[in-house]
DNA sequence: ATCCTTGCAAAGCTTTTGCAGGAGA
DNA sequence: TCTCCTGCAAAAGCTTTGCAAGGAT
C-alpha cells in the first residue's frame, strides 16, 4: 500500500484482512457488519470510502449482482481474473476462468480500435442443485 | 402485452413508444425526464413500477454500468442478444454481437451442470476516440 | 362489477459529503 | 510538522410502498 502512496492505518488493515479472509462476494454494508462483529475499527462511512480506495488500487475487484448493487471480492494479484455464474434460485456464484473467451474478447476489441482495460462476464441461470 | 395478462394504460403506452424511440440505454430516472419532455403521462413512481414490468415481460433488456446503476434498453426480440463495450473515460456505449463468445459461454456452463439462462458481458476500456 | 394501476407523498435504503479533530510519514 | 484520514451526523440520491381514487376488462 505504501509503494502506492496509501498510508497504513487501523481501518484500511481492518478492512483488507477481513476481506482477504473472507471466501465470499460481499457489498459495502456487509463489509460494515463484519467490522463491528470483529470489533474493527472504521465507521461506516470509512467503510465505503476504504472499499472503494482499495478497488482502486486493485487490492480488491468488483462486480455486479444482477440488481444493480456492487459487489466487492478479494483480488490475489492482478491476474488473477475470473468470471462468475451466479444461480438465479439460490443466489450461489460459481467462478470459471475461460482463456478462450478472453481471447475472443480481445479480437472483438480490437476490431473497434477499443483499448481493454477490463471485463465482466456474468452467467446468470441454475445451477446444479437448483435445476 | 395481453397476451401475457397486462393491461394496457397510458402510462405504459407512453414509456414503451419513448423506450423504442430511444436509440440509447437509460436509468429510471432518465426515462421519467423524458416521459416530462413529450407531456406523456406517467409519474415517476409508475415509471419506476412499470420499467421492472417491461423488463420482466421481456419488452425491456436490463445492463448495469460499470458502478452499479441498472440501464435499461429495448429488446427487439427476445433472440436480440447482444453485449456491450462502454468507454471509461466519455462512458460511450458500444453494442457487439459475438458468437463466437456464446458458444464457448454454453460449453462452459454445460461443465459445471449449469442451465444458462442469461448473461451480460461488459468490456471497459477506452474507445477509439478517446485513447 | 371487479380488481388492477396510478398518483401522491412519505418512508426506506444505500451511499456520499462537510468539517473539525486525530493520526501517519 | 504537514497532510492525509477518520468519525460524526447530515444530506443526497435513488427506489419502494401504503392508501385511496381512477381506469381497464
Amino acid at each position: 500500500m505504501r509503494t502506492k502512496g496509501l498510508r497504513v492505518t487501523n481501518p484500511r488493515r481492518d478492512i483488507l484482512r477481513i476481506a482477504w479472509s473472507s471466501p465470499e462476494h460481499f457489498t459495502a454494508d456487509e463489509m460494515y457488519v463484519w467490522v463491528l462483529e470483529d470489533d474493527a475499527d472504521a465507521s461506516r462511512a470509512t467503510v465505503y470510502r476504504t472499499l472503494a480506495l482499495l478497488a482502486q488500487a486493485d487490492f480488491l475487484a468488483t462486480m455486479n449482482d444482477g440488481k444493480g448493487t456492487v459487489l466487492y471480492e478479494k483480488q490475489l494479484s492482478s491476474d488473477d481474473h475470473h468470471d462468475h455464474m451466479i444461480c438465479v434460485a439460490c443466489r450461489k456464484i460459481i467462478e470459471f476462468v475461460s482463456h478462450d473467451i478472453e481471447r475472443i474478447q480481445d479480437e472483438v476489441a480490437a476490431r473497434h480500435s477499443f483499448k481493454l482495460q477490463n471485463h465482466t462476464l456474468r452467467l446468470e441461470g441454475l445451477c446444479v442443485d437448483c435445476k
